[in-house]
Parts: C-alpha cells; structure tokens; sequence
DNA sequence: CTGTTAGCGCCTTCAA
DNA sequence: TTGAAGGCGCTAACAG
C-alpha cells in the first residue's frame, strides 16, 4: 500500500491535532469562531505536517478553481506577452493563477485549447480571437457559460465585451499627421490585411487620405523583406512616386526600414516613415521611427478587470441591465512623433 | 436550489443515457469494453449535453492535475517570453497547460507563488530562480517532492537538475574575439553583477583577458542611461581610454549603444562594442550590433522534456542511477558577428 | 466553540 | 459487456 500522494490532508492534521475536520478546516479559512489555543495548536500542526489545502478538492464543491486563462495567439510577440504581464498581476492580486496558451491564429487549436480549459473548469477567459466572426467560437462560448472577454478584436456576433485599440482612430491620426508635414502620396503598406485590426487601420488611413483629397496607395503584399523590397522599389520608380510610407503592423515596419535603409533613401528626406505599433528599439534606430503606440497595458488591464468584475458579482446573465452589454471599449491610442516621420529628433 | 454549477456530469450522462456511471466512465476514456452501440449512444448523450469531464474530480482521485508552471522574474521579458512559448507548447504536446507566474527577482513573491502552486498541486515546475542559494526554496522544494527543473540560473545546494546558458564560455568567447580584433583595453560594463549568469559572464570576460595578458576594466555601476552615459564619459577622458566594450546585458548594450551614438563616437572605429544577448533589432541598427545570442528556445525545450520525462518516469527518487544527478546542462552560445565588433558589415 | 456527516464528480475494484 | 459502491480532500449544514 504506498501513499496516494505525499501531501498531508485535512484529515491527518485533525487526526493529528486531536481535533474535528471542521475545526481545521475553519483554521485554514481565517480560523473564525475557533479558540485561540485550539487555533495555535492546529496550526502548529498544520506547519508540522507543511499542510497545504487542495485545490482540487475545493474546486470540486463548486468553488471557483481560481484560475483564470489567456488564449492569444503567441506568448512571444512582445504586445502580447506584455498583456500577460499585467494580466497576470492582476490575476495574482484576485488570488488566482493564469494558464497561457498560445493559439498561432488556428482557429482549431484554439477550440481544442478552449475545450482543454474548460475541463479544467477556468474561471474565466480573457482571449484574442484568431478569427472574430467563428461560429465554432461563438457556440462553444455561449454553451458553456464562462465569463470572457475578447482583447485586440472582437467577436461578432457573441455579448461578449471587447477591449481593443482604436486601430480607425490611431491610423486616422497617424495618416494626418502625415499630411500635416505635407506628403501628398502617402503609400500604405499592410502585411496580411485579412485580420480585423489591419482591416480597422486601413479605414482610418483611407478616411483621412480621402478628407484631404488625396489618393489612397495601398500595398497588401507584404509578407517578409523580399516583397517589402519588392514594394517599395516598384513604387519608387513609378511616375509618381510615394513621399511618406505608412506601415500597419511590426514586421512590415521593419521590413520597409531596413529596405529604405539598404536603397539608401533618405528617411524622411526623401521618403517619410511611420509605423503601427512600438518597436523595442525604435528610438535608438536612425532615423528614429515615429510610431502608433498601443496602449497594450491598459488593454490587459482593463479587459481583466472586467473580467474580475463579472466574476464577483454574477451578473443577472441576461435581462435587465445585461440588456444594453455587448460592450466594445475602445481604447485610443498614441502617437510618437520621433524623427522618420519628418518631426525634428527630440533629444533623447 | 439553483444548480451548482452550469456543467454537466457524469451521472447526468449515465442517467440520461440509461447506463451506468462506469460504462460512461469507459466511454470518455477510450471506450474499450464497451458494445459499440452503446459506445455511439452514449457519446450522442454526451454531445447532447455538452458534457466535459471535470479535472477537479480527475486530480482529486490522485491523478496529475495536466499542469505545469513557469515561475520567472517577468513575462513581459522578451527572454522569458520566448521560452515561455516554447515550454506552452511542450506542454500541450504532453496534454498539459502552462501556470505561469512572475517573481520579479523578489524572493518573497517566488516563495508566495509557489505555495499557490503546491496548493493547485501542479504535476510540475520550470523555475529562474530569483536566488540560487535561497535556503528558504530549497527547503520548500524539498518538502513538496514535486518535479522540478531551474532555468536561466542553477539552484544550488539541491539535487534540482538546471539548464543555463554557458554564459562563461560566451563571454569568454566573446572578449577572445574582441582581442584578436586587436583591442588592448575592453571595457565591460555589467548591469547588476550580483546574478549569477552576470557573475558567469565577469568570470569568462577575465578568464579571456588575463589570458591574453591584458588588464580587466570593469564596471558594475551601470543602472540607465544616467550611470551609462557617466561611465563612459568617464572613461573617455582618462588616460588610456578603451578601445572596445563589452556589454553584459540588453539593458547595458542599449544603453550604452545610445550613449555612444549621442556622443558621436564612432562605431567600431573609435570604440567596438559587443553585447551580452540578443536584442529585436540589433541587425537594423547602424552599426549593427554584434551579441551573444543565448539558445533560448533551446534552453526552454531541454528543461520542459526534462520535466516530462521525470512526470512519465517517477524515477526511482533516491538511490541507484538518481545518485549521479544535480544534473547542471550547459548549453552554448553563439557569437553572432555583425558590424559593432569591428567585422564587416554582412549584407542583410 | 466544536464535531459528525453528506456529498462535489470521477475512476476503480469487485461482482454479475 | 455492464453496474454498484467506495473514496479522493474539502466545506457547509446541522447538531451538540
């Protein structure tokens, strides 16, 4: 007969202790209604034995397992890994663990994942749709009924609320700045265009582009340096060619600088250049790249808030005030103005 | 009487189906022994019913709970992010989700997360311990007999096997290569020398100096910009100023690329400079810059298999072939040349 | 203030 | 091929 596991139980230290499961169970849980004596005995035993509750065992009364999970699409990329960060801390502060896992944008793996979490019973998801208008998705949430919230893209078509970038409003901005400084051919260039955020930001430079009368230049081909190079040196010996470059995600960003960099064109003398989204080092390249910055932090914060929220107070799931849910906070974004943009080089 | 809980149970599908618990049992986990009609009706039911199995009740039977944890300084670290990703999908590979939590280097917090840990009895651990010598983690670890691997740091006085980095033989490498660049007086300038992968680094960097006959001019006072830009400064204006530097973390490389493109000193003509670690964008900068990359994603691969092959073999914990372990796995650096060093600049 | 007891959902003997 | 029953560790009635 070897032991089950080798932690103690309840159980050992009431038997140890001379005392009844209930007494030390309330020990464990603040030692409320216990006498004091009966109190620092138990819990001598309890650090002589290095009792530790089980989790699992609470859990399955039907308390809340304490975990909440973060379903994105890479633990690597810097946006998201920083979400986690304070995801994370908040989670700790409600006394919970965060289970991460990574979805690659695969919509099934995503549901596998999702499936794998629910078994687990997770209190909660705070997660970045591969794909926002997935049924799959959608149904699978609403059968289970865990509370969730989606960061960087929404889900159509679900309650659930959705903290993301102001993708229209930051693209909007970014593109006038640009037209501030007086470029009048302004090439957009988007890597995979297919995804709510890029398709949010070509919005935005198509609006500003149109209100000021301009004509929209847009490049979706970019995937890696080659075709970035390829972009950028057909459209700069074309009749007309572009005056100011706006990148819409990362890698295109750096893709279009190190092109620019390896033609040897001035930037931004000769061509302007500003990007969607930070990059570590931005402000040490030369020229030092203006960007859009996202207000990641703020986006894991408040979306596990929300998601805390909806956790202590089991909102009346779907009358009344859930009436008006569906929320979408938008969270505005900022611009920093360095020096590819055309902006004189602010002192460091 | 409200119900417990939204989810479906076992005995909801046994009742429903018309079977016992056990044949239900037998479906969800295979299905051997089971007459094939009832094994498709009873999966019908289950789909029905949305039914997922509760690993609540799974752990409390004595089973793994299907976690393991990642107990590192920050998630956000773009270091720890990626071995992060890495050891997730291990792990999901071994049917198991990632826990994971940030110490920030705090002793206290470390010890905090883990009794959470311990409590959700998590089948294992991955740790960066924020103090290899910490008695206080040593006995814990100790206590709790639960699978352990460090990462990044050794934990010493413990039989917890470790995979780091062989950040002497880089460091030494790297001040070998600066020397037969023909640089006589390397600077290097640490960032917190208390760690000890720093204090690994300082070893190899003298190691490789003194070697060569030349004298180590160190610097541990580096902390931002401020202290980075002084100490330079300071070492321009001496005597013998440096004729290369050597930088011991990211943090201390950046800063000091910074101080030397503000103050205008060329690079590598008047001054090298060789980094500690890989940095996003170090190949766009200009110069770019030369760094010891560490096998991340390959430190993280070798600690989570260790992991799991200990969780699928409970080795035998003592005696016999465990008496050889406190396995430490070093695993090389690689040097990687850009222009900073003083080698040419590779085309992109 | 304290103990007894009945499950939570699951798997695993043990019988049939 | 199937089912009944016990128990994993814990907490919440419900007595004392």
């Amino acid at each position: 007969m070897r032991k089950k596991s080798t932690h103690s139980t309840l159980n050992d230290v009431a038997r140890k202790a001379g005392v009844g499961t209930t007494t030390v169970s309330r020990v464990i849980n603040g030692g409320q209604n216990v006498n004091p004596e009966t109190l620092a005995h138990v819990r001598r035993v309890i650090k002589a034995l290095s009792y530790t509750p089980n989790q699992a065992a609470r859990s399955l009364r039907g308390e809340r397992t304490k975990t909440i999970s973060l379903l994105i699409p890479s633990i690597a990329d810097p946006f998201f890994s920083s979400c986690a960060e304070v995801v994370q801390s908040i989670a700790q502060t409600n006394d919970s663990l965060l289970i991460v896992t990574a979805t690659h944008n695969d919509a099934k793996r995503e549901i596998e994942n999702l499936n794998v979490l629910i078994r687990h019973r997770t209190d909660g998801l705070i997660i970045a749709p591969s794909n926002p208008q997935s049924a799959a998705l959608c149904d699978l949430l609403a059968r289970v009924a865990i509370p969730a919230v989606s960061i960087d893209r929404p889900i159509f078509k679900s309650n659930i609320p959705s903290v993301v970038a102001d993708n229209y409003d930051g693209a909007f901005t970014a593109t006038q700045h640009l037209i501030e400084h007086g470029y009048k051919r302004i090439l957009c260039l988007t890597g995979e265009s297919d995804f709510y955020t890029i398709r949010e930001r070509i919005r935005g430079y198509r609006k500003a582009i149109e209100s000021a009368g301009l004509i929209a230049m847009l490049d979706t081909s970019i995937r890696d340096y080659e075709s970035a190079e390829h972009a950028i040196k057909t459209s700069l010996k074309a009749a007309n060619p572009p005056d100011a470059i706006f990148t819409l995600k990362n890698s295109t960003t750096v893709y279009a600088f190190e092109v620019l960099q390896q033609l040897n064109v001035k930037v931004p003398g000769t061509i302007a250049l500003l990007g969607f989204d930070d990059l570590e080092l931005a402000s040490a390249l030369r020229p030092a790249i203006s960007v859009v910055q996202q207000p990641i932090e703020e986006i894991g914060r408040i979306a596990t808030e929300l998601l805390f929220n909806e956790l202590r107070g089991p909102h009346k799931s779907r009358k009344s005030s859930a009436s008006k849910r569906p929320q979408k906070i938008e969270v505005k974004t900022r611009l920093l103005l360095r020096h590819s943009c055309g902006c004189p080089s602010p002192r460091v």
